[in-house]
DNA sequence: GTCGGTGCAAATGCTTTGCATTGAT
DNA sequence: ATCAATGCAAAGCATTTGCACCGAC
């Protein structure tokens, strides 16, 4: 198996970012002497087209939708793989302490998110000016800074 | 049952806090009609001497510790009555999913954090500039920012 | 041919709940 | 007196794990 299935009805931004994707994970697994194998592969494919916040359960649900058969304990696994290799992340929401939580962070400028309370909608957010200041702040208490997280709570007006 | 009951040991910037916190807790206990019992009052008083993030666990060996007999249910109980009046809020650590963080937010301008991946210490931090940030990126969405949450994750150089 | 991966089902462990009793108002 | 809270032990439920078989390298 040396590639991800393809799907050709995918729109095409999902498959620029499929590509690299699939070769930062693959390179993760190789370094820790781990095998590239379909359902991986399938999970990926299938990760990329998820909303941008999305629930193991949700991600097993749209694989067996999209014909794929796997166990969920291949996706938790793999979930937890892909955590490691930064890939994905994890983001609390403030309504519910169920279900963890994931978003899409590979090929993202910035992981910060507006959350809709109204609607439960997760919207990326880029704020260059956030990075700078996060530095700032580690600088005076003698750290370094290597990542920030930003949720902003909103709703319409 | 009318007060939390004192330590005189305890050092004179929590009894500074405790007393507001009591009775804004108080108040969220009678709007929903629910009461102010002696163990809630307990859970509180040793709530304000805890380190800036801890779990529900922590809290319960911190309270048998001082000599307080509670159940872990009502715990449990307490602690979602404390996030739903405000006063404590959920932290998700990159660490570990295990099990859930907790956070006083209650007297406290901001609820940002840097979390030390050296130490695994957290370290609140005020940055007035950012709830303005928020602000305006919400506002070029049509959107009303109404809280945020910032963690930044940092070691020693 | 070796290891590591997978699926299944059973186990784990944090958190929640049912129920009888106790207690705040 | 009433209605909610507590403690205990028994669920619940997302996530993890043990094991036998399979497959990537």
């Amino acid at each position: 198996m040396a590639a991800a299935p393809t799907n050709p009805s995918r729109p095409e931004q999902d498959l620029e970012i499929l590509e690299p994707l699939c070769a930062v994970f693959r390179r993760h697994l190789k370094s820790l002497g781990q095998k590239y194998t379909p359902e991986r592969a399938q999970i990926l494919d299938v990760l990329v087209r998820l909303d941008d916040l999305f629930e193991a359960d949700h991600l097993l649900a749209e694989m067996r939708r999209g014909g794929f058969r796997v166990s969920k304990a291949t996706v938790y696994r793999t979930i937890k793989l892909l955590k490691d290799a930064g890939i994905i992340q994890q983001v609390l929401l403030d309504t519910d302490t169920e279900q963890a939580h994931y978003q899409l962070v590979y090929g993202r400028r910035s992981r910060d998110l507006i959350i809709r309370t109204d609607t439960r909608q997760a919207i990326p957010v880029e704020l260059p000016e956030l990075v700078e200041l996060c530095e700032r702040i580690c600088v005076t208490l003698g750290l370094k800074a290597h990542a920030h997280r930003l949720h902003i709570f909103a709703a319409a007006e």
